[in-house]
DNA sequence: TTGAAAGCGCTAACAA
DNA sequence: TTGTTAGCGCTTTCAA
């Protein structure tokens, strides 16, 4: 009891007792046993973190944020990569249970969850942009971009546009949903005419994304297109980089998220700004200390129109 | 021991018995208690990783590929960031010790490790990239990249330059040397003249390489430029573009690594390609079986030069 | 200030 | 096939 008292520095040991030990503990190469810490009934001071998958734009830098934020507050961060698949998802929050992880931040995967509820017992769940009720999370971290993506048609008007595509994620997405709605809204807002022919929606991937934009550029539909998600973006930013329509054809875009070349690409981009370290931050934070009497169980970030080729 | 015999499926359990025993553990939502086995001394499947960063693209595509094959190994991967700092280094590795992680692949910091080396008792450890003797490794992963790199000087120097810069990482770490020799017998392969006033090095940064690059346009010193980083990589594009250099001034360029955007930007990049995922599933291969008797101790994968302007 | 006892949940070894 | 015992390393409780 005194060397495990000098270890973990109780006030009631000798100085010349605890000195001793810890020289020798260090000599000895010793390191606690977290284990049987974690039996004792410790926190365990990990927390997980399940994506879909880390090549994303926004789960990159979200990860990359969180692992900082982690770094300082001192938990060890589990990644488990999901692919959306409620299957893996399950799996996954079966393993940080195991271990009596103490939360988990995680990106529900779509659709329903799978029968026989997850293991989420004694972690404290926060769900990340999409959410779910089926169990309901302790805590949900969102992003409000709709009134971001309504001004992102009000620029392209602004600009001249009148036939502006859309190109989101799938509607099945709660986020998917939201964004097309934002969309046209901002359509009327300008008393532009509803377009639905020009409201692409479905899988989230570069490659949909580029061939949808790359038949938009040949039939000449649109002079201008918004776009609703991080992959999609990319995809069809390709598409407009390889048809030269941005300089070339004055084609009006807005992307979405931030990645650090679009500020450089063509004349700047604009586009649809998601602040992420605030949400990692405030992520880590509600795992932290669940408890904080101020916690409140929605959190909403807001998303902003980064405006650059003006 | 029935029950514990049923649930870790012991064939001594009478079927009717093991039904019973799993249907109630469902119904009750048990859950293993990893924490008690690992004081039985089982393997806890957990890995690590320590990388400086995870903006870095080839540290992003890493951690990705790593993530996935560890789903696929069924091993929980816990990510921590050291910033190329060796105390947070030295602690990250504690943690994981502590928690008796099976392994860990990390990119070690630069630089000479903490006097009193750092706790990998138990650990498999797997070097990335960089390597240090103190304590040596059990394995390392390393990128031979010298063929590529002077095969970018051949491919410029194909297309008519001759006045051609590097820029790379700092000769302090064993890989920034490494590349800057590769550079070097590049040049002197095609019979240039050598150029140390060309030969940049320094902090592997975004900003560093943008600045540098932005002046070599000013001065004009060089045609064309050769980059031996990732993050120097992208800060070497970032100036090009804005200064028209690539399509307005037939600048040449062969970039380092291999991001998305790389194959549509421009005409094309032509870059030092490194081969991520195969590295990642060794890695983890090393990590999920390290006592295979094939196993060499250092790994080697080459890096190809990807011509795309040509 | 120091120490003895007990128990966290699990499973290897042995016994019935 | 089922059950008993013991012990992994730690810390809380109680006693010296």
């Amino acid at each position: 009891m005194t060397v495990s008292r000098a270890l973990t520095g109780h006030p009631n040991v000798q100085k010349a007792t605890r000195d001793a030990v810890l020289r020798r503990a260090h000599e000895l190469g010793y390191v606690r046993n977290a284990a049987a810490r974690t039996m004792r009934g410790g926190r365990t001071r990990i927390v997980g973190l399940l994506l879909p998958n880390i090549v994303n734009e926004f789960y990159a830098r979200f990860a990359n944020a969180m692992a900082l934020a982690c770094e300082d507050a001192s938990l060890q961060l589990i990644i488990h990569l999901t692919g959306d698949d409620p299957e893996t998802e399950t799996m996954a929050l079966a393993r940080l249970s195991e271990i009596q992880a103490d939360g988990v931040v995680m990106v529900p995967a779509p659709g329903a969850p799978l029968p026989g509820q997850p293991a989420t017992a004694n972690m404290t769940v926060v769900h990340l942009i999409r959410t779910r009720d089926t169990p309901p999370p302790d805590f949900s971290v969102q992003i409000e971009d709709d009134k971001a993506i309504a001004g992102a048609v009000a620029h392209l008007v602004a600009k001249g546009h009148s036939r502006i595509a859309y190109v989101g994620a799938d509607q099945a997405l709660s986020s998917g949903r939201a964004r097309a709605t934002a969309f046209q809204k901002g359509i009327r807002a300008a008393n532009l005419p509803d377009t639905p022919e020009l409201i692409f929606t479905g899988d989230a991937t570069l490659d949909g994304a580029y061939s949808q934009v790359s038949r938009l550029l040949e039939t000449g539909a649109a002079t201008a297109l918004v776009c609703g998600g991080f992959e999609l973006s990319s995809g069809a930013l390709k598409a407009l980089m390889e048809g030269d329509a941005l300089r070339g054809k004055g084609f009006g875009f807005v992307g979405y998220g931030d990645p650090s070349f679009y500020s450089w690409i063509g004349n700047g981009l604009t586009t649809v700004a998601v602040p992420v370290e605030p949400l990692a931050r405030r992520a880590v934070g509600l795992l932290a200390d669940p408890d904080q009497p101020s916690n409140q169980k929605t959190h909403r970030f807001t998303a902003t129109l980064r405006l650059r080729d003006q």
